[in-house]
DNA sequence: CTGCTAACTTAGACATAGTTCTAATTTAAG
DNA sequence: CTTAAATTAGAACTATGTCTAAGTTAGCAG
């Protein structure tokens, strides 16, 4: 996607939920949008004070909690470190690196039916699978 | 599995792995195998002060420290809680209730191959499934 | 285009949960 | 009995996230 055609998604993503449009807001979800590198508040501040210097970290909380809001952004949390964002909506599990810590997305797949009296009292409203290993980079890099 | 049995397990579990036999040790260790709830450290203080008044909350980490390490339990966090403790050896998934939080064991089950270049470059080492939904005890109590 | 104002941003103080550390006391195990 | 190791109470620490009050701005009405 050209970084015309994900500005123009930008724009109307937050016309349509009614985001006001800020450049803090803008970059932060191109920023999610472009690099899907599932980054910390801590990252994002960083990344958006080499552009736009002197941005508080208030700004990238609030930035993220009406993204969130707005069902534009994913919030989670991995082995109870900081939050990380996602802008990729689609149905995906993740892959950790336990060497470098990057977290990468996993296409899509379907779990095993769970069966007999394992699920039978219990409604599941959703899964996902977390993957563990060591990740493409880190094995060139040996 | 008995009262019995259970203490034995844990006798010879201390012997084997060098871990020196405390009460406190004892009866933390007694509490995550015999109620799999995967209490917090929090939890498994109160409980052990039920039992053991005055015991301090250094001492329930350094014991699940020791635990963790000797190999007899294992840690894990979810939604950037709290670290949550864990007896069952055995190769499982998690359930997690949504509406009171209660974390429960999930049989094991494969996941289907991770095919084509998905996983071509990285080495998984391990991977589980985080269930998330509704738990039998809520579903009754309605 | 201009001015208005609610909404946003800023800097930094503040809050909090979770965990680790410390120094004195007690205890397991040989 | 001895002593290395464990326990205790509570202070201290840390990472993460929230709040505040003053200044700035997006978006709209006129
Ligand atoms: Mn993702
Ligand atoms: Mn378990
Ligand atoms: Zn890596
Ligand atoms: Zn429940």
């Amino acid at each position: 996607m050209s970084k015309l055609e994900t500005a123009q998604k930008i724009e109307q993503a937050f016309e349509r939920t009614g985001v006001r449009r800020t450049p803090q807001r803008f970059f932060v979800l191109e920023r999610l949008l472009t690099k899907p590198d599932h980054a910390t508040v801590e990252e994002l501040w960083a990344a958006l004070n080499r552009r736009h210097a002197r941005a508080s970290r208030a700004t990238v909380y609030n930035t993220l909690h009406a993204l969130v809001q707005a069902g534009l952004v994913r919030e989670f949390t991995l082995d109870g470190k900081a939050a990380r964002y996602d802008a990729n909506l689609e149905r995906h599990h993740h892959f950790v690196c336990d060497s470098c810590g990057a977290v990468e997305d996993v296409n899509w797949f379907d779990v095993p039916q769970l069966e007999g009296n394992e699920s039978e009292k219990r409604s599941i409203r959703s899964y996902e699978v977390t993957l563990r290993g060591k990740c493409a980079k880190c094995h060139s890099n040996n």
